[in-house]
DNA sequence: GATGAACTTCTAAAAAAATAGTTTTCAAAC
DNA sequence: GTTTGAAAACTATTTTTTTAGAAGTTCATC
């Protein structure tokens, strides 16, 4: 009998630790709070607690090297993100993604060029041919 | 000088609370509290706290009528959507909003129909001369 | 003008998330 | 072999979110 990890969302904290963990592949806990500590200071025991905790939900690894433990994603960004889209369209979108691009679509700061690369993208997976 | 309003985003709780006033148009506390209970028992006393502090933020407004609260909603779902979407896009997808189509696109359980209706809202906003 | 039902408002406690101090561990340096 | 320093583990505090009881208000009715 699997448990199957029944919250699948990282807090707002969490969210920024894990960036940081994708962006650089990870590292001890040094150094991510190194990382961080260019956006807003906080102290080593915080960070520390945070990645164990992130650790135990799954979306992290560790491993000793020399006396540290060296975090790493067990997440994929990409799979975090369609956990995320997932989500968002069912609490917010009436579980529909089309309705999620609707609404890109008529907002106005998304320019022309990212409309045009979204419907790239579409084509692609599609084929080209109407329908 | 003006607050601005920082942080614009609901709870959890919050927007469980916020859907039902989209979609009823909105009402006293005990008809959200009727709708809200068909999915999770909670007090009248929970539910008026949390329209309160909703209102309070900016999400809701209140009328009276008779001896109650009216509440309806101060943000349509709409932009509400939008604000989400732009703060998903800039927290998880480095601010492009392509990106997150990107995820949708390879997505399997997103159909191609959906696919095919997110083409043609594009179209629709772009002209469906190529490029 | 007292009573009570249906509210709102006030207050607070429980739960979750975020932050950080204190203690322990362990290898290396002396 | 004792001291020291860097790190993890443990424990605690603070803040935010969620839940709800208790007290106060209003208004129709007797």
């Amino acid at each position: 009998m699997r448990k199957k990890q029944d919250n699948p969302l990282l807090t707002e904290v969490e969210l920024e630790f894990m960036t940081v963990v994708w962006e650089t592949g990870g590292g001890t806990v040094r150094e991510i709070l190194a990382e961080l500590n260019k956006r807003q200071e906080r102290a080593y025991t915080s960070v520390a607690t945070v990645l164990k905790i992130m650790e135990q939900k799954g979306f992290l690894t560790s491993e000793r090297a020399d006396r540290s433990l060296v975090y790493r994603p067990a997440v994929p960004k990409a799979d975090y993100q369609k956990t995320t889209l997932k989500n968002l369209s069912s609490k917010l979108f009436n579980g529909a993604p089309a309705a999620l691009v609707a609404r890109l679509v008529d907002d106005e700061d998304v320019t022309d060029e990212m409309l045009v690369e979204m419907r790239a993208l579409l084509n692609e997976r599609l084929g080209d041919d109407e329908r």
